[in-house]
DNA sequence: TTGTAAGCGTTATCAC
DNA sequence: GTGATAACGCTTACAA
């Protein structure tokens, strides 16, 4: 069996309160003592059972993360930014996988209770009034992140990119640049923050321009490249008269789409200009380099991870906290 | 506080003892009773307490995993697919970031440890001698994924693709379609598996057929964009006699080479082939599409934590495993 | 300052 | 079949 701390204090001739109290630091142990068991620690190698500690003290360094997909880069990019903090005060990260299905969310709260986890970052597709019950009944704090409750109370924390404001600005940037006809290729009807709320930056940018909305410019995919790619040709095939610009919710999507419009022999961005969201690295080795919304998801990750941090100390942190995000102006949007 | 077994048991009108009995099925417990103690449990919504579990039965039922870096898409995958199994099996994943730091990978096997997980999924860069000895002093059991140990002992479990034999197919197909002046834009020289034998397969491939292997030839990046730009700048600049194909160790290189080639007007894959590896998403909807040597991390995941169950349960395992590797022919690579 | 002993919430070993 | 009770390895009153 592994040593304890027991086999320290005997070996120290101390007791094991002694033994306890120079692990934590927490009563004034005289020095000699101190190194008597210091020096035993050291050389037997101990390392306290963090379950035994973790059964008195109510508290295991271990924070939990639910996402859809691990191997999706917006979540592996927003779980690096929430580990690098961990890491760096000793924590260490349970990471839960829902597929982006509420029942397995719900699930996987109660699996990350029973681990008795100190917290829980969720980043989910529709946070809605069940849901949000069901994390308000945890024992442990919870910070939303990526996107934020669908019933429109705040009453989760929640870390996020306003997903209205961006595509407002990424709209309003293209028709700066001359657009008039601009469709969206945007997210799932179903996605509160990265689909409803995008939808809703994208009409309100044409609206304050008196530009007409057309459904016919509106498709829904579902983040993935096929999507995009199928979204496209529908936006294509349906209209007799073109859009100038496609605003394109996710950078998966726009290269998607722009696969499509390579093959139907459309130039982008000659022809078409399609403006992508999330700044994924390889949008700029892409040709035409794409244009998109940067969002730091590691930013985003390493904020909520800081707000989390607060909440176990029962610090107070304001309810909801922006990211901010930046139009990044590349190859695949022209100016008309 | 949390509802406890004692709290089942006096409301149940039973032993703490039978509860356990009822909750893991150990051993025959009278219907009757099962049934009481069941109701009750369901009513108070009672989840043992899985921190005391652990501690009288030495199984978390937490699996580590090590690797360096999660937002690269090859270990998302790698993630996905040993937390499909881990999910199913009613284990969660513990995911540390090792930046492919030796320092930090020595320093997270003890985190580890000390979390008491039950085994550990160790991907890294090279797995030298210090570092096996340090895996063979841990008390779970570990299965390499991604690499094997660079000591040449096979003392530690292992599953991996077979990098000489997969780089060898890779470069003997580019020589089936004409080519005999083949580059490579290899992957760091420290790094035994994804460099070190990637190069080896190449070098056998050509000499195999008695093609001259050129020091101008072969150049070393990091697995990033950048460097693929890079290194493809090196090997453009300093031949006067340019290749007609170039292998790249990695898809994200790969996407780094063809764009410095673009940039130079050199046109893919009219004057010069490019074949990746890895085979992620992306590269299919790339123009030109680009020709790559699949490897399915997702599967090469799966196969580990299935590996590490099995050690855990203590039975019998081959000592190294192979995931197949499959060329997969797309555009970038043309038959001259 | 140090030691003794009572938990923390389970499982497992005994008796009955 | 069922129930006391002793571990598991630690922290923390409470005493000394």
């Amino acid at each position: 069996m592994s040593v304890t701390i027991e086999d320290i204090a005997k070996e120290a001739r101390v007791s094991v309160a002694t033994v306890s109290r120079v692990i934590n630091n927490s009563k004034a142990v005289s020095p000699e003592l101190k190194k008597r068991v210091n020096d035993v620690i050291e050389k037997r190698n101990f390392k306290p059972n963090s379950l035994a500690r973790g059964l008195i003290m109510k508290r295991t360094n271990i924070i939990g993360i639910i996402v859809p997909d691990i191997s999706n880069p917006v979540f592996g990019a927003l779980t690096r930014g929430i580990n690098s903090f961990c890491q760096q005060k000793g924590y260490t990260l349970m990471v839960c996988e829902s597929g982006g299905h509420q029942e397995k969310e719900v699930e996987l709260l109660g699996v990350l209770a029973d681990k008795k986890v100190d917290g829980v970052l969720f980043a989910g597709v529709d946070v809605n009034s069940a849901l949000v019950e069901e994390m308000k009944s945890m024992r442990y704090p919870i910070v939303l992140v990526t996107q934020e409750a669908s019933n429109g109370e705040e009453v989760i924390h929640t870390v996020i990119h306003d997903n209205v404001k961006a595509l407002y600005d990424a709209v309003s940037f293209l028709i700066e640049n001359g657009h008039q006809r601009i469709a969206l290729i945007g997210g799932p009807e179903n996605d509160y923050s990265s689909g409803q709320k995008r939808l809703k930056g994208y009409k309100q940018a044409l609206e304050e321009q008196k530009i007409e909305v057309l459904d016919s410019y509106i498709e829904h995919g579902d983040f993935s490249f096929e999507s995009g790619y199928e979204c496209m040709r529908k936006i294509y095939e349906e209209n007799s008269v073109l859009p100038t610009a496609v605003m394109v919710c996710n950078d998966a999507m726009a290269i998607g789409a722009i696969r499509f419009l390579k093959t139907s022999k459309v130039s982008v961005p000659a022809d078409i200009s399609i403006m992508g969201f999330d700044d994924l690295e390889f949008g700029r080795y892409f040709s035409p380099e794409l244009t998109t919304v940067r969002i730091s998801y590691f930013d985003e990750g390493l904020r909520a991870i800081k707000t989390l941090f607060k909440l176990i100390q029962e610090q107070s942190v304001p309810m909801t906290q922006f990211i901010p995000h930046k139009i990044i102006r590349r190859i695949s949007v022209k100016k008309i």
